[in-house]
Formats: structure tokens, C-alpha cells, sequence
DNA sequence: GCTTGACCTGGAGTGCACTCCAGGTGGGAT
DNA sequence: ATCCCACCTGGAGTGCACTCCAGGTCAAGC
């Protein structure tokens, strides 16, 4: 059964590297279980899989649109509740989804105001 | 000198319906200076001014884009310093301006991802 | 005239999302 | 063999922006 696999892995440098996450933070997110349990090296370092990158980058984009903590702790959850959450998963992103539109909208309304207050302080330069 | 303005005055409860911010906000931001010292009644309740109320629009946008009170503290102590801190105060929002622009971007860009994901949830639901 | 409720002050407490620290272990280049 | 630096753990601390509280005053409608 001599399986020879190329599991890429990653050092916690790389992954700082690869996500823009501090190391600090990495932690913070295994301990709070938004990132289930790392794989450890025999000296008890962590080691990364590809598939923890990849939930990495879903982490980054769902934390940069504002989600709480909460709710990606739910839809980690979900995630890992298997195949017949994907209703749930799909609720919960497309109310995000409507969340991210609507923070948007209300940007290009607020940066207008900002704009035209610089129009207005550059007429009576 | 019968002087018979009609200065328009608001109560507290009018300027939180008004603007949308609690009391204790508003008194947190008097309190901090964001608000200059704001008039009172004979019965040191606050009595607020159409002015106020302008410039709480002002903040609230500045806000709503994400600006930290900090900053917005340095531009309403250019306000205080009179016209000759336009040119600051052009910087100032301008700089601002340019970063809410990179904020409505990078919400559009992770939206996109957001609602690849939704799709690709519904290709196997 | 009395009650109710809006308002006052100073100061303490909250919630979120990290961020830092002390004290220690192990791997790997020289 | 040695040294340094990345990494470990548990837990405390930080920064921001409010938010709440106790204990009190005043105004205005009934």
C-alpha cells in the first residue's frame, strides 16, 4: 500500500505569508474553533494543509466584508456538518450576500457626500 | 436691538431621531470634543442647534466611511481653526476619499467571491 | 401640586477582535 | 556541538467605540 502522496504542507511563516493573517491570529482563530484543530509535527508545531489555506482565504473574504466572528463560527459549523447543510450555507451567505450590497450601496452614497464637500471646500479656496 | 431671530432649537430626543445617534453617543462625542460644547437651557438640559445638526450629518458620514474618531477629531479641530485650514481639510478628505474608494473595490472584488461560492453551492445542491 | 419621564453628571463596564507576554522546546544552519 | 530563531502554551492586556449605571434635577401635562 505504498501511498506516495505529495501532501503539501505549510509552516505557520508561510501561511502568514500565503494569508496575510498574523500568526497571533492563527492561533486565536484554532483556539476559538473557526479553524478546526492544525496538524502538529512531532515537535508539536503546526503544519498546514492546503485545505486549511483554502478555508483561509474563505475566512479572509467573509472577514473582510464584515462578517462577525459568530456567524463564520456558524457557517464553519456548517461546513463541517457535512453535505446537507449546503441549504443552510447558501441562507446564510445570500443573506450576507445582501448584507455586502447594501454596505456598498450606502459607500458610493456616503463617498458622493464626501466628494462634494471637497468640491465645495476647493470653490472657496 | 429687538433682535428677533427664530434660531431653531432641537432637544436631545429630537436629535436622535433626527440623526440617528443615541444620547449617550452624542454626549460621548460632547464629551470628547467631537461636538463642540453644545448650549444649554436654564436647566443645563442640552439644546442643540441647526448647526449641530449638520455638522452630526458630517460626522455620521465620515463615520458611516469607516473614518476613526481620531481622525475625525483632527478635522473638526480644522473646522474650529476657521478658513484657513481649507487646504488641510481638502487633504484630509481627500485622503479619505481615495481610501473609501479602495474600501468599495475591495467589497466589490470579495462580493464576487461571496457569490461564486452561493453559485457553486447551488451547482450541488 | 404631583407624578412621570426626559434629562443631567462622572465614572465604570462591555464587546469585539485581536495582540502581547513569559517561560519554555526543538529544528536546522554553521 | 552550538546557537539562534521559529515555534509552542496559557493567559493577560489592548484599543476602539461606545453603552450602561447610580443618583440626582427639572419641566410639563393632568
Amino acid at each position: 500500500m505504498g501511498c506516495s502522496t505529495i501532501v503539501s504542507v505549510y509552516t505557520p511563516a508561510e501561511v502568514v505569508e500565503e494569508t496575510g493573517f498574523t500568526l497571533d491570529t492563527l492561533r486565536y482563530y484554532e483556539k476559538i474553533g473557526l479553524l478546526e484543530r492544525v496538524e502538529r509535527n512531532s515537535a508539536g508545531q503546526r503544519r498546514f494543509t492546503q485545505e486549511d489555506i483554502g478555508w483561509l482565504g474563505t475566512i479572509r473574504c467573509l472577514r473582510d466584508t464584515g462578517m462577525p466572528i459568530a456567524e463564520m463560527l456558524r457557517f464553519a459549523e456548517l461546513v463541517r456538518a457535512g453535505d446537507h447543510t449546503i441549504a443552510d450555507r447558501i441562507k446564510l451567505l445570500e443573506e450576507h450576500d445582501r448584507r455586502v450590497e447594501g454596505q456598498i450601496d450606502n459607500l458610493i452614497e456616503r463617498k458622493r457626500y464626501v466628494s462634494n464637500k471637497i468640491s465645495y471646500y476647493r470653490s472657496v479656496l
